[in-house]
DNA sequence: GCACAATACCTCGCCATCGAGGTATTCCGT
DNA sequence: ACGGAATACCTCGATGGCGAGGTATTGTGC
């Protein structure tokens, strides 16, 4: 998820590390700081993989900056994460609105339109929070008015994305066209 | 937020390790599955604590259970948790559903209404997940199809909280007259 | 004139998670 | 009679994330 992050704002242009870490404060901060020591060393590892090349620059303030740009294998390997992503980038909500975030670099509407079909099809899986035995169980069934807000907020969250899945499939395969 | 898992159904009725496995697994399983090599040392690290006890009970069809049960210090710490939760618990949707399944277990009217306030302020911050410069941006303004789309799923899922919150905190507050 | 915030980057050690793999038993289908 | 699925639990090594802490420079408030 973070180095799709990182991947996905040196697509569009290259960064330096503190840049970068405000770039991703903005996108998910609010719900999943990201600490230093964790962006620092994911930038290492994916200069390590060949993915990004880093060009030490006087630092306009203070201590030199390193600007990192995607080499083009990173490019390659950006676009593979977002065409091929891992179940979890799916399920996952904060994986998944990372995923979007940068989808638009996937340019081939055909291939962005696959991906918006599996979460489609993991929407329309029968899927609860809670179960009487096999059986899930609707908000209007729960005493517990917690686990009914988890229902009721989960509902909207779902319509809301299935009508915005079905709109934009239908405009993705008329551009596909 | 597995530890909690743990806790919150184990405070309900003593559970073997299998079986606790499969209601973690119905909870949050379909968006973030949890592995037994996660489970079982949690278990471990837990009981290490002084949070839960085992007794070993002949398997009713295979292996020897290790039925688990909260000790009364288990019972004092997931209420703990339930009502000091650190901020990842209250920002991050999947920690905060979590909390919610068993928020119930608090009992005190006002203690449940000050965890739902803090989300509820969680809420009402403004934040976005794109921004122009410091100025965040709303859907309309938005290009790209997919960006708008975190925005429109993401303003829906608010739109839903904040109405259940603010039905459930009245309720809480009446109650609590 | 001096402390402090902001810029800009880094290391270290701890810990939670995970995949792969292992062990043993019982039930079910063929 | 036998293999595979389900039950039930476990270890190990690799890895990613995080808090604490460190280094150095420049701008800002008092």
């Amino acid at each position: 998820m973070l180095e799709l992050a990182i991947l996905g704002f040196l697509y569009d242009a290259p960064l330096h590390g503190y840049v970068l870490r405000r770039h991703i404060a903005a996108l998910t901060g609010h719900v999943r700081p990201v600490a230093e020591s964790t962006l620092y060393p994911a930038i290492k590892r994916l200069e390590k993989a060949g993915l990004l090349a880093r060009a030490t620059e006087p630092g306009a303030v203070a201590a030199p900056r390193h600007v990192l740009r995607l080499t083009e294998e990173g490019g390659r390997e950006l676009k593979r994460r977002l065409a091929e992503p891992a179940q979890r980038e799916i399920t996952d909500e904060n994986h998944w609105f990372t995923l979007l975030a940068f989808l638009r670099h996937l340019e081939d509407p055909a291939a962005q339109a696959a991906v918006l079909r599996r979460r489609l099809a993991f929407l329309q899986e029968p899927a609860s929070f809670f179960y009487d035995g096999d059986r899930p169980l609707s908000a209007e069934e729960l005493d517990d008015p917690f686990r009914r807000g988890v229902l009721t907020i989960a509902r909207a969250t779902s319509r809301a994305e299935l009508a915005w899945l079905r709109d934009t499939l239908a405009s993705l395969d008329r551009a596909g066209r």
